[in-house]
RNA sequence: GUGGUCGUAGCUCAGUUGGUUAGAGCGCCAGGUUGUGGCCCUGGAGGUCGGGGGUUCAAGACCCCUCGAUCACCCCA
């Protein structure tokens, strides 16, 4: 056992996997697939790929999520050296719009569609689904006002996880409106809920005075109840806004695919306008949200931009992702088999194995050879498990004649083949 | 920060009302076959029973503390 161990909130993705208690990560190559599976669609969607530093100045994510400055300091790893302060992402929206605007990617022509993969870290108590170093994966379409530009980053998600294989889960849509809308719908709101606000839980009534909108999404059923009249967001937001919400709505059902309208659904921060969506699991439990996302018109401007860019995404969570494809049985991921295993028997033939071994792997033949001079017995036994379709055996005698015995471990069937014809012989196998 | 549950081999777990050398399955290593894998048989390595203290003739079991894991609350940009 070893007296070092991985962070709290944070994991090893492993060849064969592991499990931690609850969860369990899946192996390495599952997380391959995934990524590549993701890379695919985001091909579709003409989308490039955006890798932004996983350290970025507090000040851009401090700025990005406006005056909540103790999220800052308690939710987010933030520290301080030689007179900067560094934070680690705990997202990619600002740090793309940040890229974005330093290099003037708009000057690349039209409108950009950026996809990232990566670590992000948030310094929260960890729980099922929900690290402190967590992978997120997502898109984002800048420079478009387009109420396609909304359905489409909706579909593009929905694509990776239907290219998963996953069927399974639930589109939740609102729209947030304008800038002005929420500040007048808010005052609506505390204005309805006031009158009974000593019904209401502990937690919820902080809100009404710290973030009110953030009542609505409560499990608890008396006050479910109790907000069953309460005004609804959209009945405040501008007409434009509703017309775009209405657009996005018909663009959807356009391409088949069926939503739920939330009035409920809201963001805390102020630069999102307009639409808002979450794509969530039936299967994960507490944390079933798979991927959140929205227009965010006003970052830009929150990030020194003169003029707005518009601007809208998703993110998405790898690690939810994940659970979800494994509850669902999707993640058979076989495991990669060699073409060749080498047995080599004595020192010689040890030797003359490593050269060999070498060219058919510039051959592009994937071959392994036992590296701790064990019996021929463990080579075969080390060959079967990993799969080797092939092993070729040479010793002595072999290394006499320049005749090798190839043999095929599906078939136990055995054969020989000179030395100068086993690049040939192995790679027509393949 | 708050609450629940749980810590025994690499993994999954047994360990009877406290009782003497702490077990199983899988995995790993080796032998059974001095040049042939999977199946089978045999053997081996691997545990300060999370750590510390206490009760007791005796603690993996009981008590206290502590550390860790996990689920949930808070939070969720």
């Amino acid at each position: 056992m070893s007296s070092f161990k991985s962070i709290p909130g944070t994991f090893d993705i492993l060849p064969d996997g592991q499990t931690s208690g609850g969860d369990s990560i899946a192996p390495s190559r599952v997380w391959q697939h995934v990524e590549t599976v993701i890379r695919q669609v985001m091909a579709l969607y003409g989308a490039e790929e955006i890798r932004t530093p996983i350290l970025e100045p507090t000040e851009l994510i401090s700025r990005g999520i406006g005056q909540l400055t103790d999220i800052v300091s308690k939710e987010m790893f933030a520290f301080e050296r030689g007179g900067t302060n560094y934070v680690l992402r705990p997202e990619v929206t600002a740090p793309v719009m940040r890229a974005y605007q330093q290099h003037h990617l708009d000057q690349r022509g039209g409108v950009q569609r950026l996809f990232y993969i990566g670590p992000c870290f948030r310094a929260e108590r960890p729980q099922k689904g929900r690290y402190r170093q967590f992978h997120q994966f997502g898109l984002e379409i800048i420079g478009a006002t387009d109420a396609r530009a909304d359905a489409e980053t909706i579909a593009c998600a929905v694509d990776v996880y239907r290219a998963l294989g996953l069927n399974d889960f639930k589109i939740r849509l609102n729209s947030l409106g304008d800038a002005e809308s929420r500040p007048r719908y808010k005052e609506a709101l505390i204005a309805y809920i006031k009158p009974f606000s000593d019904q209401l839980s502990e937690v919820s009534r902080n809100r009404l005075e710290s973030n009110p909108m953030r009542i609505l999404d409560t499990k608890n059923e008396k006050e479910r109840l109790l907000l069953k009249n309460a005004p609804l967001l959209v009945d405040f937001i501008d007409e434009e806004s509703r017309l775009h919400h209405d657009e996005v709505k018909a663009h959807l059902s356009a391409i088949g695919l069926s939503y739920v309208d939330d009035p409920f659904l809201v963001r805390g921060l102020d630069y999102y306008s307009r639409t808002a969506f979450e794509i969530e699991s039936e299967s994960i439990g507490a944390q079933g949200s798979l991927a959140g996302g929205g227009r965010y018109d006003l970052l830009s401007v929150e990030l020194g931009s003169k003029k707005v860019i518009p601007a809208v995404g998703f993110a998405a969570g790898m690690e939810r992702l994940l659970m979800a494809l494994e509850a669902a049985e999707l993640v058979n991921i076989p495991f990669g088999r060699l073409d060749a295993f080498f047995v080599a028997l004595g020192d010689e033939a040890m030797k003359w194995t490593f050269p060999v071994a070498h060219a058919l792997r510039a051959a592009g033949i994937k071959v392994g050879y036992d590296l701790s001079g064990r019996s021929m017995k463990a080579q075969m036994r080390e060959a079967n498990r990993q799969q080797a379709r092939q092993v070729i055996i040479v010793g002595d005698d072999e290394l006499a004649s320049g005749i090798a015995q190839v043999k095929d471990m599906d078939q136990s069937t055995q054969r020989s083949v000179p030395f100068d014809q086993l690049t040939n012989q192995l790679t027509d196998k393949e």
